[in-house]
DNA sequence: AAGTGGTCTAGACCACAGG
DNA sequence: CTGTGGTCTAGACCACTTC
């Protein structure tokens, strides 16, 4: 018999709690207290059960809480193992859609200025992550607020992968987002997108279309949209420093693994 | 009886599946096929273990399935309402600890400036969030990388809250974050931290310190540390767009909520 | 062969919603 | 009051691992 693991034999009293609740929490106090290390077996269901006075069904119910916070290790015909002493804790961005992070996209539209099929450029090849000569749909323009003055908000370039460069419904102003678009008539979704933000001078033409004095700070924000490992789709904004932040928050979570 | 969720009765071959996926399975189908809508009641548990001539245990394994995907919700009394018609997926940036949002922090040291305890400045009270004089402990600073020729990264200013002013082990350098000195010294963990990312040009002293000619491209990078809704914690960090990007990638998931 | 966890049955009592 | 889901008991058979 075990002192630490055992359960309380006055009862009842004073336990608004559910039994397995009780029994989760004790094992999570024992992992935690290094009573159980990292690597040890925990008692088996038989032995909770009778430390406890409980069935199968209520013991089960508070192991599988540990299994779900990621702290043990079950095999059948082996038993359960501790893998971790604390549930793990984690900084997390999330968002329901990529459209948030394109934030603006809302009251914003992008003024086509080009569209074109044609092969990667050696500096874009580097971009794009594919051989230079690779084909690529190519769509370019300025993303204007909608309502208000004129002012540009950022020039854009857009890179479809070939095999989506059928790509229909971009006319002279687009206010979906490419990717909306090829999840729309492809049914594909990225899996993973990768974002890069390098600040830079605005010089020459770029100042001269976002409407700020040559030599002005600005933002550059490269995306790339992956499914799995291949890329779907590219894109390049540049912004004007003294128009666009970028702002992102981090919450701190307790999901497993 | 229902026909659609009426379970096979010619059952047991070709079921390598245990009963319970086998219904959680056909749950799900019917919930995103639309037979049953959002709002809708599903079959009680009563229901469903006569229709699939299932015990209380297996049906509750898959009813309790859906409700982590948080596909339904669950009332004693009530029953089972559908609340949603398909798992909620989103992107999400995650990270083990806040020293991955530094990231650059092991390969490089802070050599420490000056340190003082002092009111905010009205500048630094939209920053800080704080009314003017509210007093902070204010590091300044310069990053360098540890090996290599001494070129500087970033010019940084960490405020930490008048409360935790008494931080120990601010010396000459610094290889260690802030934010772990606090967690480490008072026990507190951020629980949100929001990053703002502009960019601007360096002049004047900055481009000075940074070592690159006046008026180049730079990256200012702010973060705010929040424990609850309160700011323990702020840092600027001021980069040359030379030396310095800002890289994330974001995962598609399925998780629930 | 003995023990493990995975699956499942057939009951039971409870607190709570609704008519 | 009946019916709901939440909790729990006391069994059982199985596939698997270990000895």
């Amino acid at each position: 018999m075990n002192a630490t693991t055992q359960a309380p034999d006055t009862v009842s009293l004073e336990s608004p709690q559910p039994r397995h609740v009780d029994l989760a929490r004790t094992l999570m106090q024992d992992i935690g207290s290094g009573r159980y290390r990292i690597g040890d077996m925990l008692p088996t269901e038989a032995e909770l059960c009778a430390q406890w006075n409980l069935s199968r069904y209520a013991v089960r119910q508070a192991i599988l809480k540990l299994c779900e916070l990621g702290l043990i290790n079950r095999q059948a015909g082996i038993g359960t193992r501790v893998i971790a002493s604390r549930p793990h804790t984690r900084y997390v961005q999330s968002m329901d859609s990529l459209s948030d992070l394109v934030r603006y996209a809302h009251d914003t539209r992008l003024d086509v200025l080009s569209r074109s099929v044609r092969p990667a450029s050696e500096e874009e090849s580097r971009l794009l992550r594919c051989a230079p000569g690779a084909k690529w749909l190519h769509i370019e323009g300025i993303r204007h607020e909608v309502s208000g003055e004129d002012v540009p908000i950022a020039l854009v370039d857009v890179y479809v992968a070939e095999r989506y460069s059928g790509l229909k419904g971009v006319g002279k102003t687009l206010n979906t987002p490419i990717h909306t678009m090829l999840e729309q008539q492809f049914g594909i979704n990225a899996t993973r997108v990768e974002q890069q933000i390098q600040g830079l001078l605005l010089v020459g033409e770029q100042a001269v279309a976002l409407r700020v004095p040559e030599h002005s700070a600005g933002l550059r924000i490269v995306r790339t949209y992956y499914v799995q490992d291949t890329v779907i789709e590219v894109t390049s904004g540049v912004h004007p420093a003294s128009r666009f932040s970028y702002s992102m928050t981090f919450q701190l979570t307790h999901t497993p693994s």
